[in-house]
DNA sequence: CATATATAATAAGCGTGCTTACTATTCAAG
DNA sequence: CTTGAATAGTAAGCACGCTTATTATATATG
């Protein structure tokens, strides 16, 4: 019996899944004062790095559905972090855009994130914090493109069987 | 200047994020056939092990609130996976027991998870991978003890600040 | 111009997590 | 036994993701 390696790949799901969890719960716990969630600080960001953007760009940009867009914007609005313009060119569209408080907080809430992540990377080395990001945008891509993967393949391949 | 290293540790939260979305979002793509979320999967793996657990524990097991376990439990007992049984012992207790169908599916789940797993992991080499599982790994005990970390320690010495 | 198609945003409703508040039951103290 | 605290589970309601369907506007084509 060759020493079966028992990596650990098995639990993959299940650690980023916690690790995800936590990450997040820690995060609202400290910005909790602003009244930022994780998901709108996503946002945020994007909003920051190019004003009056589309909610469908957006949504492109953070890879979920124009409909979550639509809610978040809505809660942000609320919140008084963003505010949504009418496109002049084309009326279907609204620019979203951040407000002065977004932009006083920003500084603040990113630092904020960079305390998190530290925290969670305690007793971790330089390096293995570079294979880590690796491996991660690496997971990313091999699940991004494609999108459909072999199974998709395998039916579209079906037509043609004999 | 000395080469700036940009990590990418500043990506960490919007890339754990972003993963634990494809993957939740492959797998479920997969699995959907058999009529079982990610959630579900995670659940019934515990009860699986250990068939009779009560809800507040598998509330521990799986690091969630009780009532969160209540509600999932609920679905899962429509869709005939678990059941629930009264404990003779303890009448507060409801006892959580894997269906027929369910040990029939527990293999079959099991190895699409791996599947899915393999396809994040293509063109990870073999150290890289174990290395990601030990960093995930020591993310979650960062952020598991202490559970409140260094904020509330503050707060609690401020009771003698003069 | 009229009609068909595509796109931007939203509405409705579901799953899974949360917080807060409640009921039922158990257990400890008097 | 009775009172009170702790525990197991649930209810209600919110945030954020999704799918599916709808409305308003743009654009291409007859």
């Amino acid at each position: 019996m060759p020493l079966m390696v028992s990596d650990g790949i098995d639990r993959l799901g299940f650690l980023i899944h916690d690790v995800q969890r936590l990450m997040r719960k820690r995060f609202e716990a400290r910005a909790s004062g602003l009244g930022l969630s994780s998901a709108q600080w996503r946002l945020l960001v994007r909003v920051a790095k190019e004003a009056g953007v589309a909610q469908a760009r957006l949504a492109e940009l953070l890879e979920i559905e124009p409909i979550s867009v639509s809610r978040l914007v809505d809660r942000m609005e609320e919140g008084g972090w963003i505010e949504r313009r009418a496109d002049a060119a084309d009326r279907r569209v609204r620019m979203i855009f951040p407000t002065e408080k977004a932009n006083a907080a920003y500084a603040d809430v990113k630092s904020l994130a960079g305390e998190v992540y530290e925290e969670s990377l305690i007793g971790v080395s330089p390096e293995d914090r570079r294979i880590l990001i690796q491996v991660l945008d690496t997971i990313v891509q091999n699940l991004t493109d494609g999108e459909t993967s072999s199974l998709e393949k395998i039916k579209n391949s079906e037509g043609r069987a004999a």
